[in-house]
DNA sequence: CATGAATGAGACTTCATTCAT
DNA sequence: TATGAATGAAGTCTCATTCAT
């Protein structure tokens, strides 16, 4: 009875957090959410703070297992896609706890669980392209800012999509690594390159 | 004499709520930080509140005056780079307000500011991938996601070059043009590298 | 529980109030003399002016009970000094309420109640003095003003009984009907005496 | 041009006072009616509480005057009707500071001076009752509560007549004498007395 | 396990008063 | 005398946490 408890509790600290951001949402909304007694919260969590960061933990282990590592005998493009249609299909399937982890503000305390977390994933996303690089399948360039790049466009995206409704989670996905890999340059047709955008 | 602590308090609230975040920031840290007493931070400003907004305000302010609406007469990869170089700068030098524009909370009465003036970012963005569509520069795409993605990359690489110390703002500017132009890929043909867009 | 410490503290905010006045009184004092915690007194009321309210509210209901309206059928000079004994004996027995009430500042927030009450108990005198005139057992006279006599006579009565001990509530009811009656002259023909009263 | 500023001050003060209560009232408001600057006021006042006491010791000082003692050689019905009619007056042509005289709470460092006043015009009416009774004009009563209705008489009324417009003030005088000397009941046409009123 | 009344540190804000100009 | 920016004590209220039942 206790595990059904304390998972009403997350649920609702899930939707208030999400709505209320950290600092808005208090102890009595979460327990009048959940329908519970205020001791009984303190039975479950030890604090404010624990139950905010135990669903950061649950977000972070989600998303590590939504994002696969590229398997080089594979089409690394295709799986590039999948594992960001994942992850928007997770961002958007638990809005709550996306809004909650695309909330930021500067208490290093708090947050520093999903700032390690996507500095982990900028360096997944480094590692690859650096790979890509030496294959021969990615150009040159500053892999740090690059990957920064992806994982920002990613997420804006995903937190602009988050007040959307019906959206085609494989088409988001798909526009996202086509302007990764492409950029907006239209495709040189002959010789072309870039010097043609100089021609705007 | 008001102005000056006016003034001095600013500068206070901008260190203080950059390093803390909204609500960890309390008055006394603000006035202690300016060297002000309690009361006279209530006669320059009515509340925590109206101090936070100016800071935004300020900032708003000064980004819609370093982005310029890009000239087709002239070389737009070109202002573009030196529009995204005038943001990076900007954030910067003034890394105290980047950070407190970057952080996000869910409190809209806060950040309503910024949150308009970012989505009023991602329409000119909007507006200029249209036109470069139109003039057969630019391949045709999702222009909503494409433009919060450029403003999610410049937004994400910003946030992580706050940390870091002698940056060369123009060369973060020609990466991200540069991504957001070619993308990742390899450019098709033999000949073509990155080198190319040195000639910029 | 929670009745037993909300009562202590509206005893508590009776004695405090009635020392120093709305404003005098701090929370601080309240919480003191019901020796209980801060957060405590806001987890009953409101705020200082709701439990402010309620001991106004308090009193006029227990005087609305104890000034019964005038039966025709019976003698009314009896009935009426029984209503004032009756006023002025709870203004003995809570003699913190009555200094409350009696107590009047400008804030027409906070004493709308109690002037209210002594509108309405003005009303019902000037009915009272009325019904009598139609009678033809009083005089005629400008009600309005006569019924503010009366309550004023009989307020200020109260307030300078109010730090006195060893009070003959009767006695004092007696008087001031008498005064109201009879008024101050001597008795028109040479038999009369006020004597003539004490047959009541 | 002191002893102007000084004056504007105390007509503020006046105003401000009766408007909002001691505590209602605040320095600025004072200041801002009297358009005159925040240090100023403390050139001519030492504090809030003194420019209060000022006003009060301004009228307790003109009613002083307008309230003569009783020349037994005279018409004393005559002469306590004038007396009433010259406070009323009073009242009426300084309605703010008859609201301020009126008001009451219960900071006695604040009303003492109101306080004795009354106790002394309460004295002055005791007295005058003691020499009626004497002289055989006034029947006998209890001259204390007597004394403390006839001015707890008056002061109500003055206070209603506060909201009121183009008032007789010599009506309402001699309406208040009437009442005092006569009281309500009916004149006894022959051997009439109060058992008369038991037929109500 | 559950309850909910009680706690109290500490936040924001007000406003009478001071003082350098 | 006059000014008004600056002061800071003190007040009200909030809310995460505790604890007796």
């Amino acid at each position: 009875m206790s595990v059904q408890t304390r998972g009403r509790l997350l649920e609702a600290a899930k939707r208030v957090f999400s709505e209320k951001g950290y600092h808005g949402a208090q102890i009595s909304h979460i327990i009048d959410e959940a329908g519970v007694a205020r001791g009984t919260f303190y039975l479950h969590f030890r604090s404010k703070e624990e139950i905010f960061k135990e669903l950061l933990k649950e977000v972070v282990e989600e998303l590590k297992e939504r994002i696969r590592v590229i398997d080089p005998s594979g089409d690394p493009i295709q799986q590039i896609t999948e594992n960001i249609a994942r992850v928007v299909e997770f961002a958007l399937e638990e809005r709550e706890l996306a809004r909650i982890v695309l909330q930021r503000n500067s208490d290093p305390r708090l947050f520093s669980a999903t700032d390690r977390f996507f500095d982990e994933v900028a360096a997944m996303i480094e590692g690859s392209i650096k790979r890509g690089v030496a294959m021969g399948v990615l150009r040159e360039c500053d892999t740090e800012i690059t990957a920064r790049s992806i994982l920002g466009a990613v997420k804006e995206t995903i937190r602009w999509l988050l007040d959307k409704e019906d959206i085609d989670t494989f088409r988001i996905a798909r526009e996202l690594v086509e302007f990764g890999m492409r950029g907006l340059r239209r495709d040189a047709q002959g010789g072309g390159n870039h010097e043609g955008s100089g021609a705007l």
